[in-house]
DNA sequence: CTGTTCTCTCTTGTATGCAAGACAGCCCGA
DNA sequence: TCGGGCTGTCTTGCATACAAGAGAGAACAG
């Protein structure tokens, strides 16, 4: 009856992109996604761009405000550390059920610590928030366990949002730290010692984060003007949707 | 900029109608979920049915096979036994973090579990099935966190319809017994012990599962004969959505 | 009786059209 | 100079129309 055994939750084009442009750190939050737009650059009706919607919705990354538009997702200070502890508690509990560390998972986690390191002399702070979420699914895909994988995707998704809202400066070589001792736990079979390790990184970056500032109150502002954003760079180009004003510059009376 | 600040997931009334008929256990997995039907039933246009669909598809609840219909999950036992690896992971991670049980959430789970001994003897399977089911969700809810609880109130929904698949016979002296004793070891503050009761709950129960049948191949014709399923008796009346047969009996030629 | 083809009706897939609301800018009065 | 209403243009909300595919049943050939 069923059409496929495993059942992986097959995405729209447009929800992936999206998706994926979070997951990169290149789709602010507060993004607006306009149905419009997105219907011109995917070459669909609209009908299609607000199922995406409502899937992205359901999940949590993107909002709708009642005839104004489709915004990613500002995620508040509450809601930050509800997702922290949600990641505590997941992460923390799939490595302690964890029993062995099979020799491509070993492979795949020195991979990627690798890959952190590489980019970390780079300094590119977009891939680097971008990677620093990867270790997070990278370990959630050994479990081999495709339902804790998509919900940590989604849950890491949130997580690279509320980053870029909250936190002020990028402590990336803590990050990295954490990972390494993460790994080196696992590498030792000890995956209790490797849970207590993952909460506690998860508690440093948590701390690491300014809860008390607002969610940049004047980024619409900020957008109007065209200004970049707070502590990033403007985009170098590429981006597949970029942070327009909400409200573009309407043709001054065209007829 | 966020309307809420806790942003709580608003679900359609389609949408919540639906979870709330898996989680007490009135809809079965399988039942075709007609658009048009839905459509009549809300008084709304099939777009907005869809819409609620198309949520409900991105959290695994329901499924379409093009042009023939919307159907409630079958979980293969594969996903069956992902889900139950999940929650696992995941209620143990809860309990294991968890540091304090509030006066409000012990009387919660001691109503709970007074519920489930009062309704054992009334042997009602499927109230006792829902509340079941509701116990890990209380359990998610002590933690005071809507998003961990969010998550896990989903995957109780598909381990309902996982056991109206597979479950043969329903042990329910022995679950009522593994919610007694991780309530004891949490009203003792012994959340570790708590953590590794649930770990041991749910495997006994994944292991009473009967994972080599497979879902009901005859459910179809089952229906179609309009016989009552396997081991259940036909619902009292006042279901929400009946499990009819795909195809109801053409005019014969009407025009 | 059995298998094949055809047709007809149902289903969802997708685009489109119209309505209602939100906001920017204008105009005007104080 | 400032504040309040008006208007126009954008947005999403929702219903509807039509297209395309899937399956049941009828008709028919062997």
């Amino acid at each position: 009856m069923q059409d496929s055994p495993t059942q992986t939750t097959l995405q729209s084009t447009i929800e992936e992109a999206i998706v994926s442009g979070i997951l990169s750190a290149r789709i602010r939050p507060g993004t607006r996604l306009s149905e419009n737009q997105l219907a011109g650059l995917f070459d669909v009706s609209r009908t299609r761009v607000r199922e995406a919607m409502m899937r992205l919705e359901s999940r949590c990354i993107v909002h709708v405000s009642p005839r104004r538009g489709w915004f990613v997702v500002e995620p508040s200070a509450e809601e930050a550390m509800m997702v922290y502890g949600a990641r505590r508690a997941i992460e923390s509990g799939l490595l302690r059920g964890m029993r062995v560390l099979s020799d491509a998972g070993r492979a795949a986690i020195r991979d990627h610590l690798a890959e952190e390191k590489a980019e970390m002399t780079a300094g590119n702070r977009q891939r680097l928030t971008c990677l620093m979420g990867d270790f997070h699914i990278r370990i959630a895909e050994l479990a081999e366990n495709p339902v804790l994988t998509e919900i940590l995707r989604d849950l890491t998704a949130r997580t690279i949002l509320i980053s870029m809202l909250y936190q002020s400066d990028f402590h990336a070589l803590q990050s990295h730290l954490g990972h390494c001792r993460i790994a080196e736990a696992m590498e030792d079979g000890n995956f209790e010692r490797a849970a207590e390790l993952s909460i506690e990184h998860l508690d440093e970056v948590e701390m690491g984060l300014d809860l008390t500032r607002r969610p940049d109150p004047l980024s619409e502002l900020r957008n109007s003007l065209s200004l970049p954003p707070k502590a990033f760079p403007s985009p170098s180009g590429g981006t597949l949707i970029q942070t327009d004003p909400i409200y573009k510059p309407f043709k001054t009376k065209g007829k």
